[in-house]
DNA sequence: ACCTCATATCGACAGATGTCAATGCGAATG
DNA sequence: CATTCGCATTGACATCTGTCGATATGAGGT
């Protein structure tokens, strides 16, 4: 894999999340699925995504992240890039700091993805 | 690990999934999401999960899933346990076959956790 | 220009993960 | 009870992943 950042959830991001327990989903849907929930099944970055959504104004610099979580700063960046590359959060650089923000809308994709149909 | 086969999300199963962006989540209810994430991490679960649930009476059988992902029996029933581990899938043995039903409780708590808070 | 500070990248390493072939095991069926 | 059938377990293997120390990058401050 290069080392591209690339908006691995775009505009699909809705056709990617229909709900999962709906019909039998196709290939390419679980792929999109399956590559943001691996995003989230580490507990660093569930924390790391909890630390910035419960941040002052939605967003957290890099070194505000950090320290909570107890790891080195070189293992914090590379958790905030699988959330990035997952499309979970964005980094805005301004001035030396990194700011990351959560993405909403992927986060209610999912959510819809995992409710269960209501037979 | 051992060889156990245990309610990784239990009664808990509720305290776990507080909405993830609402407040900064702890070490254990971090630790609780991302096991469900990472079962939920691979496409060929998330393809297995979808079966299960659009199957009809909303349950399947370990020989109906073995086709459509086109895997190894093996292969096939190492995924369900990782399922059935994480509390999204019960088992059920039924004669010579084993049943597999979908946990909505799971599902549906995990959707709440990643909802966004409504600012 | 230099130095400092905040992040990212690289290289390395142990441990986890997905896959398969071979085998084991319990339940029905003859 | 021997055989077959459905599924789980084991052992092996290549690949992926989380972590760190060292280093690179790049923006500000002096």
């Amino acid at each position: 894999m290069p080392t591209a950042t690339l908006p691995l959830v775009t505009a699909d991001i809705a056709a990617c999340c229909a709900p999962m327990t709906a019909g039998v989903i196709d290939d390419q849907a679980a792929e999109r699925l399956a590559r943001i929930f691996k995003a989230l099944g580490d507990p660093t970055r569930v924390k790391l995504l909890s630390l910035i959504a419960a941040s002052d104004g939605g967003e957290a610099c890099a070194c505000d992240l950090i320290g909570p979580v107890n790891l080195g700063q070189p293992t914090v960046s590379h958790h905030m890039r699988q959330l990035v590359d997952a499309g979970l959060v964005t980094r805005e650089q301004r001035g030396k700091w990194a700011y990351y923000r959560v993405v909403d809308e992927t986060l209610l994709a999912v959510a819809k993805a995992l409710t269960p149909a209501t037979h």
